[in-house]
RNA sequence: GGGGUAGUAGGGUAGCCUGGUCCAUCCUAGAGCGUUUGGGACGCUUUGACGGCGGUUCGAAUCCGCCCUACCCCA
């Protein structure tokens, strides 16, 4: 019969799913022409700036936004050793303007520490400026040499929100990344998507951190995902870059810093974590369009139908809802799987059937179909709405719980990654412990001292040498 | 990092070995007209391509070289 028509493939096949969404429901666009570099279709810009202006709305609390050149002198990127080593080989280099060599080389930010630190060393000169939180949300350049995925693995990561604070003291700069940490949980929560926080083993923490806390997620494969990290930078940069401040007893301190990121991965995990084999499902926290009126315009009642439907929809306007009226010479079947290929949360029908008898038809994006009252029609949206971020938050919160497995020997831990799985393994934390685990089961050591209700803190004896050891987790990565 | 396969219209394909009647084809693509409209409408008309650069040749989608891009496998 209509199979396939139109169809993505299932979700199952997640990797053939995902590309094939990005383009149908116009998010992503991946034909420009250079490796690791795609272009946002308007439609995808939008559920972006919904997801970026929750982010900034979150920010802008306790933080300032600034923006910092996108160039850096090679002499300021290369001051700090430990850093350039992470990234040397990831970046870009401007070396002519037009045709003339340049005499200063300049590096495309892989990240911005070296462009905005040299900045805070003039700012900060007293205990009085501090504490400093400053973010920025820009696009940076990293040559990945890997496989490059949209929105995942990225040559330009077009959408990266950096934080970068200064402190007083090790303790206070501590608590800012506690603090960084509890809005990644209150970002995420309005996404609906469930995360597990951990720290990071010592070899895999951002180059020049004193510890690098990271926050992930897990992707319908079993793959996690990073979308999110916090570092406790130490004095490592501000002795680097000279940033010190003046105490309260006049004597000139190194301060205490931390950076903190989150890039458009949060939005490959949005369409990941919630999308079904229609295509996208959006939280209606941050879709673009929360609620689609599909108007039945039938022959006679045509003018009837079209000035109910604009009075619904000024009437939902005005409630504050993103609303969006479909008129086009589409049959409505036509309507309705377009827009459920586009993640839109709430439908809304309209026909004379509806009108006569005071009502209006509601589909959710989850298929639940029910008839709200038109009288209190509002009311009823809000409601609606709300079941439905509840829903997606214990789907995706349930697909999580059900990906952690807890693993107490290294045929166990790969018996659970080969189901797609999590791992929870005891490990001692040795280096050379670790490095049998990642090599024996295939993966990665995401970190220890999770943070989850579904990972209990309780460790064993490390899978490799018996010695006793901490939780830890086990995973396949993007 | 190593190996492999492929790039033909918006998307999917045939043609390539064996260079020339090549105006190729399908669509969930675009444009136009008409009839339609409570879960992917139909008819007619029409638009549009050989990844890029160079080479061989009277003649290249086809053969050769380089580059770019994509996908798969191994580390």
């Amino acid at each position: 019969m209509d199979d396939e028509l139109g169809a993505l493939p299932p979700k199952s096949q997640f990797s053939e799913w995902y590309n094939d969404l990005l383009w149908r429901a116009e998010v992503m666009d991946v034909r420009y022409p250079v490796k690791g570099l795609y272009v946002w279709y308007p439609y995808g810009f939008a559920i972006r700036k919904h997801v970026y202006s929750r982010l900034r709305e979150l920010l802008d609390r306790d933080h300032q936004e600034a923006l910092f050149p996108l160039l850096i002198p090679e002499q300021e990127f290369m001051k700090e050793a430990e850093h350039i080593k992470g990234f040397e080989d990831e970046v870009y280099w401007v070396t002519h303007g037009g045709t003339t060599p340049l005499e200063v080389k300049l590096a495309l930010r892989p990240t911005s520490e070296t462009a905005i630190y040299p900045m805070y060393a003039l700012w900060v000169r007293s205990h009085a400026d501090l504490p400093l939180k400053i973010y920025q949300i820009v696009n940076t350049f990293r040559y990945e040499t890997k496989q490059t995925r949209p929105l995942i693995r990225l040559r330009e990561i077009t959408s990266f929100m950096e934080s970068h604070t200064v402190h007083t003291t090790w303790d206070e700069a501590e608590a800012q990344v506690e603090s960084e940490i509890a809005l990644t949980r209150e970002f995420y929560a309005s996404l609906c998507i469930p995360i597990i926080i951990s720290k990071r083993p010592d070899w895999d923490k951002f180059p020049g951190a004193d510890y690098t806390i990271a926050v992930d997620t897990v992707m319908p494969n079993g793959r996690t995902l990073q979308i999110g990290t916090v570092h406790h930078l130490g004095t490592h940069f501000s002795k680097t870059f000279n940033i010190t401040y003046e105490d309260d007893k006049g004597v000139q301190q190194h301060a205490n810093q931390t950076c903190y990121g989150i890039s458009e991965r949060c939005i490959a995990a949005l369409i990941g974590v919630h999308g079904d084999d229609k295509g996208l499902i959006l939280p209606p926290a941050v879709a673009t369009i929360q609620v689609v009126i599909v108007p039945i315009l039938i022959g006679k009642r045509h003018d009837d139908v079209l000035a109910s439907a604009q009075a619904l929809e000024a009437e939902l306007k005005s409630a504050g809802f993103r609303v969006k009226m479909d008129t086009r010479d589409m049959r409505p079947g036509a309507k309705y799987y377009w827009w459920e290929l586009r993640g839109v949360p709430l439908r809304l029908e309209l026909g004379p059937r509806d009108i006569d008898g005071g009502k209006v038809m509601a589909v959710t994006r989850l298929g639940e179909k029910k008839p709200l009252e038109r009288s209190g029609v509002v009311e009823g949206v809000n409601g609606v709405l709300a079941g439905i971020a509840e829903a997606m938050k214990a789907k995706a919160e349930d697909h999580v719980k059900a990906s952690l497995c807890t693993a107490g020997s290294i045929a166990a831990c790969n018996a659970s990654l080969n189901e797609g799985k999590v791992a929870v393994v005891p490990w001692c934390g040795d280096r050379a412990c670790g490095d049998a685990i990642e090599e024996q089961s295939n993966s990665s050591i995401l970190g220890t001292e999770a943070r989850s209700p579904y990972v209990s803190a309780e460790g064993g004896a490390c899978v490799i040498c018996g010695k006793p050891g901490k939780a830890t987790l086990v995973g396949r990565t993007y």
